[in-house]
RNA sequence: GGCGGAGUAGCUCAGUUGGUUAGAGCAUGCGGUUCAUACCCGCAGUGUCGGGGGUUCAAGUCCCUCCUCCGCUACCA
C-alpha cells in the first residue's frame, strides 16, 4: 500500500439539524452515501459511514420550549426519529453521533483549546458598528451614514464581546489546496463558486454565542456557546476518536468524502471546515461533494387552482405506498425506494421529485426492465433446459464485452459520485438483454432443438446462459442500491451472492448446471400509477409551506446572525394569547400617503411619505413595491404602526410599518373602509 | 441590485476537450413477437438547441449582447 493509502474509506453525511423529520430529501443523501458505503465494501475495502444528528444552536432550544419540553428530551425524540428512519431504510451507517455526546463535545472543547493555543481565535470587545446582514463589524473610519463603506450594508450600533476565527487568515492556503487537487472539490463548478467566494474575501467569523443554556461552552468561558456551526463540523473528526492517540483515528482521517446537499457547501464545507482543519493542521477530507435538491413542481399555468402540487414525502412512507401499490414485501419496496431515489436524482444539479415519477420509475425499471428481464429468463430455463443453468460451449462475445463495459463505466461513474449515471450504466445493459432475446428468440431456437438440430440447441445454451449471466451481474452491480433485492435476483438467475465481493461481476462467475427455482417477480408491476391526494397526505407529501421549502435541505442553513429574532412558528402565534394591555402597547393609526417613490438599487422597497396626524410626516419604508406602484398609493389610507422602533434600511430610516395582510405571501395592504377617515386615528 | 444555475422533442433531461445526417428515457401512434410481470422488440416522428450578433473550414458547445425562469443574497419594522 502506498503511502497516505488506506483500507478504511470514511465517509459522512451531514450531521442532520434535528428542526424537522427525515424526508426523501435528507432520505437521498444518505441512501447515496450507504450505497458509495456498500460499493466501496464490495471493492474489499473496510469503508466506514457516519451520519447523525445536530442538536444545538438557540433554535432547537427555541423549538424545545414551543414544544413544551426540556431540550434534551425533545432532540432525543427527533435522534431516534432519523435513526429509526436510517434502520427502516436499510442503512448501514457505521456511527451515528449525536452533537450532545460526551465524545463530541469534547474534541469540541479540544479542537477550540488548540485553536486558542494556536492563535487562531482572538477576544474582541467591539464597542462599535455591527452589520446584521455582512454579520461583521466595522471600524468608525469603514462607516458612513450608517453604511459600511465597503459592502454598502447598514449598520448598527453594538457593544459585544464575542470571539472569532481568524478565517480571513487562510485565504491563500485555501486556493491553493483547491487548485492543487483538482478532485477535492466536486461537482466542478461547484468548485467554480467555492473559488470566487473565497476570492471576494473571507472574514474572520465569530465563533460564539451568549450562553443561554443549551450548547457546547466555550473553553475557559462559560457566558458563551460555541456558534452550532463551528461545533457540528468538528463531528466528522470527533467520530475518528480523535484526538485520543489510542482510539486510533489517524485510520479514519482524513475523511474520503463529505457528501451533502449544495447549501451547506459552499461556506462550511468547503471553505470554513478547511480552514479550521488547517489551523490545526490536520489533513483535509479527500472529497467534498455536493448534490442538488429535488425540487417541487408547482401549479402549471392553467391548472386546476387548488389542486395540491405535492411535496416532498417522508421516505417510510413512500416506502409504504410502494409496498401497497406493488403488493412487494417490505424490504423489496426499500430497496425500489432506495434505487428510485438515486436513479432519479440527477447528482449535482437539482432534480424534480413527484411521486408519480417515482411510481413510473419503479414500473419502467425495476418491474419491466430488470424484474421481467430476470423473470422472463429464468422462466425459458425452467421450460427450455429443464431448470438447470446450461452450459454453452462458447459465450457471446459481444455481450460479454458489454458487461464489461457497464462495469467499468459503472465504477467510473461512482468514483464521481454520479450514482444515477452508474446506475444507468447497468440498466441500458439490462435494456440490451431484453432486446437479445427477442433478437435471438430463444423459443424458436428450442422448437428447433427439439427438432434435432444440434446447433440450434447449443445456441439455445448460449442465449440463455448469457442472459442469466448478464441478468446476474446486472443484480451484482446494483447491490450497493438494493441490497435485498439484488440477493433475491441473483438466486433466481442461479448466482452465488458476496456482498463483499466485486469480484464477483466478473463474466462467468455463474455456475453451469446448478438448479433453478420457478421464478417469482421480485418487483411486481404497479398496475395503478394515479397518485391521489390521499396518497399525498399519507405520504406526507403534502403542499408545502414556503418554510418549509426553505428547509427542505439536508442540514441545518442557520447563517442566521447573533440577535436576529427567529420568527414565531406559526402554531406558536395561534396559541399564544395576549391580554389586552399587550395589544394597546402597539399604536396603530390611521395615514394618509402623501408621496410615494422607489427607493434605488431596491426591489422591493417603496419609500412613503404618510401624513400621520403629527406635526411632521413621516417617512415610511414598505416591502410592497412589487405589488404596488407608487402611483395607486398616493392618497390612499393606510394603517400605520407609529410606535415602533426606526429602523434604517437602503441608507433611509422607516419611522413605521404599514400593516398588511398576507395573502399566500403577497403583501395586501390594510386601509379603513370609509373614506375620508381623518389622518392620525387611533385604530384599536 | 449582487452572486450562482437553467433555457435542446409533448414531458424529464444527456450532450465530455468545438468535428459526420443533434441523442436517451418516458409519454403518443403504428407494426412485430409470445419466453415473460398485458411484458418485450422494431419503426415513426415532430426540434429555427431561448433571441440576436461574433470567432472558425466547422458552434448546442467558445466570445459578446439581450430576453425569460429558478435559487441564494441584499432591502419586505
Amino acid at each position: 500500500m502506498k503511502p497516505g493509502e488506506r483500507s478504511t474509506y470514511y465517509i459522512t453525511t451531514p450531521i442532520y439539524y434535528v428542526n424537522g423529520l427525515p424526508h426523501v430529501g435528507t432520505a437521498l443523501t444518505t441512501v447515496a452515501c450507504d450505497a458509495l458505503t456498500r460499493y466501496q465494501r464490495m471493492q474489499g475495502k473496510k469503508a466506514v459511514m457516519l451520519t447523525g444528528t445536530d442538536e444545538n444552536g438557540a433554535k432547537i432550544q427555541e423549538a424545545a420550549e414551543n414544544a413544551g419540553m426540556p431540550p434534551m428530551t425533545f432532540v432525543d425524540g427527533l435522534a431516534s426519529a432519523f435513526r429509526a428512519c436510517w434502520d427502516d431504510l436499510d442503512v448501514c451507517y457505521s456511527d451515528f453521533i449525536r452533537t450532545t455526546e460526551p465524545r463530541h463535545t469534547e474534541a469540541v472543547q479540544t479542537f477550540f483549546r488548540i485553536l486558542l493555543e494556536k492563535g487562531h481565535v482572538y477576544r474582541d470587545t467591539y464597542e462599535g458598528w455591527y452589520s446584521v446582514s455582512d454579520e461583521t463589524f466595522y471600524r468608525d473610519s469603514d462607516v458612513e451614514n450608517g453604511i459600511a463603506l465597503e459592502t454598502g450594508k447598514p449598520v448598527v450600533r453594538v457593544s459585544e464581546e464575542n470571539y472569532f476565527f481568524r478565517l480571513s487568515a487562510f485565504s491563500e492556503k485555501l486556493l491553493q489546496h483547491i487548485e492543487s487537487h483538482p478532485e477535492f472539490l466536486l461537482p466542478e463548478f461547484r468548485r467554480n463558486e467555492v473559488v470566487s467566494f473565497i476570492q471576494e474575501g473571507l472574514r474572520d467569523m465569530c465563533i460564539t454565542r451568549p450562553n443561554k443554556g443549551w450548547g457546547i461552552p466555550f473553553p475557559g468561558d462559560s457566558s458563551k456557546v460555541i456558534y452550532v456551526w463551528f461545533d457540528a463540523l468538528i463531528s466528522y473528526l470527533a467520530s475518528t476518536g480523535w484526538p485520543n492517540g489510542e482510539s486510533g483515528w489517524e485510520d479514519r482521517w482524513p475523511a474520503d468524502a463529505h457528501f451533502m446537499g449544495k447549501e451547506i457547501f459552499v461556506r462550511f464545507h468547503a471553505t470554513l471546515w478547511p480552514a479550521m482543519l488547517m489551523a490545526l493542521d490536520l489533513p483535509l477530507p479527500r472529497q467534498v461533494f455536493a448534490h442538488g435538491f429535488w425540487t417541487v413542481p408547482g401549479l402549471k399555468a392553467g391548472e386546476k387552482a387548488g389542486k395540491s402540487t405535492g411535496g416532498l414525502p417522508h421516505p417510510s412512507a413512500m416506502a409504504g405506498l410502494l409496498q401497497e401499490r406493488s403488493g412487494t414485501d417490505r424490504t423489496l419496496a426499500v430497496d425500489a425506494l432506495r434505487y428510485i431515489l438515486c436513479r432519479e436524482m440527477n447528482f449535482g444539479m437539482d432534480t424534480e421529485f413527484t411521486l408519480e415519477n417515482c411510481l413510473r420509475r419503479y414500473n419502467t425499471d425495476l418491474a419491466n426492465d430488470l424484474g421481467n428481464l430476470v423473470n422472463r429468463t429464468v422462466n425459458m430455463v425452467q421450460k427450455y433446459c429443464g431448470g438447470q443453468v446450461p452450459a454453452p460451449r462458447a459465450m457471446d462475445e459481444e455481450i460479454v464485452a458489454l458487461a464489461g463495459e457497464a462495469q467499468s463505466e459503472f465504477q467510473r461513474c461512482m468514483s464521481e459520485f454520479r450514482l444515477n449515471h452508474a446506475i444507468e450504466s447497468v440498466m441500458s445493459l439490462v435494456g440490451r438483454m431484453n432486446k437479445y432475446i427477442d433478437v435471438r428468440m430463444p423459443w424458436a431456437l428450442a422448437k428447433q432443438a427439439t427438432e434435432g438440430d444440434r446447433q440450434a440447441e447449443e445456441m439455445l445454451a448460449q442465449t440463455l446462459y448469457v442472459c442469466l449471466e448478464a441478468a446476474r451481474i446486472a443484480s451484482l452491480m446494483l447491490t450497493p442500491f438494493m441490497p435485498t433485492a439484488a440477493r433475491a435476483l441473483c438466486a433466481q438467475v442461479g448466482g452465488s451472492f458476496d456482498e463483499a465481493r466485486w469480484g464477483a461481476v466478473q463474466w462467468g462467475g455463474l455456475e453451469p448446471g446448478a438448479e433453478l427455482q420457478p421464478p417469482k417477480p421480485v418487483f411486481p408491476r404497479i398496475a395503478d400509477l394515479v397518485v391521489t391526494e390521499a396518497d399525498l397526505k399519507r405520504t406526507g407529501a403534502l403542499k408545502e409551506t414556503k418554510e418549509e421549502r426553505r428547509n427542505m435541505s439536508n442540514a441545518h442553513a442557520e447563517t442566521v446572525p447573533p440577535g436576529t429574532p427567529l420568527p414565531p412558528p406559526d402554531a406558536a402565534a395561534e396559541e399564544t394569547l395576549i391580554t389586552i394591555d399587550d395589544f394597546m402597547k402597539v399604536h396603530l393609526k390611521v395615514g394618509e400617503v402623501l408621496a410615494a417613490e422607489p427607493v434605488p438599487n431596491a426591489t422591493k422597497l417603496l419609500r412613503l411619505t404618510v401624513q400621520t396626524g403629527e406635526e411632521e410626516t413621516r417617512t415610511i419604508l414598505a416591502g410592497v413595491a412589487e405589488y404596488y406602484s407608487p402611483e395607486e398609493l398616493v392618497g390612499k389610507q393606510v394603517v400605520v404602526v407609529a410606535n415602533l422602533q426606526p429602523r434604517k434600511m437602503r441608507g433611509i430610516e422607516s419611522q413605521g410599518m404599514l400593516l398588511a395582510a398576507d395573502v399566500e405571501g403577497r403583501a395586501v395592504l390594510v386601509r379603513p373602509i370609509a373614506e375620508g377617515v381623518p389622518p392620525g386615528s387611533r385604530v384599536r
